[in-house]
DNA sequence: AAAAACAACTTGTATATACAAGATAAATAT
DNA sequence: ATATTTATCTTGTATATACAAGTTGTTTTT
């Protein structure tokens, strides 16, 4: 039952870096350990320190220096336009809340699905569930989202409030997104979504169709996400 | 003047392939040549050629499955919201036409810049343009671009029309975008936006503000963004 | 005092090797 | 015929090592 699974040595050397730098052990600007006092802290070699090195990088943790050393970026949360900012602040400092307003639930696809599925996916059909994210108590964010049905246990029974889909489905069913896409437009709100985010209808928000490939065959996960951004912003970053 | 610089044998497996997927020779969802026919191919070991995949990988330009191979992705064009799509068909497909409305020229930096700078880039001042981009005529995403100014020889009078930006600074200087970040607005174009874009004052525009960090230190790239997605929307790979 | 050389750090690139583990098709056993 | 095993591909993880080259502070020379 309990998966005996060895994570590899550079996994565990990217996770420990992370945490520490959520944490705010090495802060931005700082410099990590070398190299070398890495391969002595975790007994091993270079390659495999630069393995972790190069995974923090291309996940934005880090920037290298030729000669100088590992430096800590801005710490980035989430993947693509995941995270929300305020325009004095980072989301660290407001208050998020997320309201589920239809809890996630096996269903068959939409007929007129935003994107293409193949037979397998329609064979399998969804998870759907939608979410209305507030900051500072005003919402600002809305988001329908599709997850490709392949019977995670007790995934309906979770708890999706603040944004821990993607820890979810890392620590409970070691799921990763590797790769996605998005397209944004510029739109008016219609009545439904205008309503959620208590706007005028003529009010310009950000709208966007997602879809992000996981480390698992067939699983991808579609969302489609409304945004008021009269106070906040979208944040990118790559 | 030459400049004699070696290129590493991994950058080279890199461009190598990017030319051939590019040239559609390993066409999406083909494998490439295995990493032991790469590293006879390149009279190099595993270790090399894997940092090359590993490169293609974080690029986007393949998916890599254990004990299968390297799968060609999807061709990707640029960095972030660089590409823009119309709803039936890729950019490939679109006339895209580029205006350049203000040729490049040093300047001094706005007094109300968007983003931050530091003391060199404040000295060294900003080389800046502004253009319109037209898809199949209709004008679409007006886009004004500041550069720290470090005197990269000719580059005021080039030709930056067709989206070469960034070819001409890879190819001429070897500056390449290392990461980036990116902010994004919807709003309703004033005045001056409308009239660029052709639109009526209270049509929701996407307004993104981005600021891309490249190679070479103290060199980084802004740009305002406003764009008309009414026919066409903006596209994101990660 | 200023410039040049040096030493000691750092990361970058590269070779050579080994075994683990996923994918696949052929050979074998049922 | 249908499973099962096996062989042989593939990528994943890891060790050990070497030298090149950027960065920085110290020492030496001028």
């Amino acid at each position: 039952m309990s998966k005996k699974e060895t994570i590899p040595l550079y996994k565990k050397v990217i996770d420990d870096l992370k945490t520490l730098i959520d944490k705010g052990t090495y802060k931005k600007g700082e410099l990590l350990p070398s190299e070398n006092d890495l391969c002595k802290t975790y007994s091993t070699t270079r390659v495999t320190v630069r393995q972790a090195l190069t995974g923090l990088m291309s996940m934005g943790y880090i920037t290298r220096r030729h000669g100088k050393g590992s430096i800590v970026s801005e710490p980035k949360q989430g993947l693509g336009i995941l995270s929300l900012s305020g325009v004095t602040a980072g989301v660290g400092d407001q208050t998020l809340t997320t309201a589920i307003l239809q809890k996630q639930a096996k269903q068959s696809w939409p007929l007129d699905f935003f994107h293409e599925l193949n037979k397998e996916e329609l064979r399998n059909g969804c998870v759907f569930f939608s979410r209305l994210r507030h900051i500072n108590g005003t919402p600002v964010l809305y988001e329908e989202t599709f997850i490709t049905n392949i019977n995670l246990p007790r995934f309906t029974s979770r708890n999706l409030e603040n944004c821990s889909l993607f820890k979810i489905l890392k620590e409970h069913y070691n799921i990763e997104v590797k790769e996605g896409e998005q397209k944004i437009w510029a739109i008016h709100g219609d009545k439904n979504i205008s309503k959620l985010l208590d706007i005028k209808t003529n009010h310009p928000i950000v709208h966007m169709k997602r879809r992000l490939q996981t480390n698992i065959n067939n699983l991808n996960i579609y969302s489609l996400v409304y945004c008021n951004t009269t106070e906040y912003f979208l944040q990118d970053y790559f």
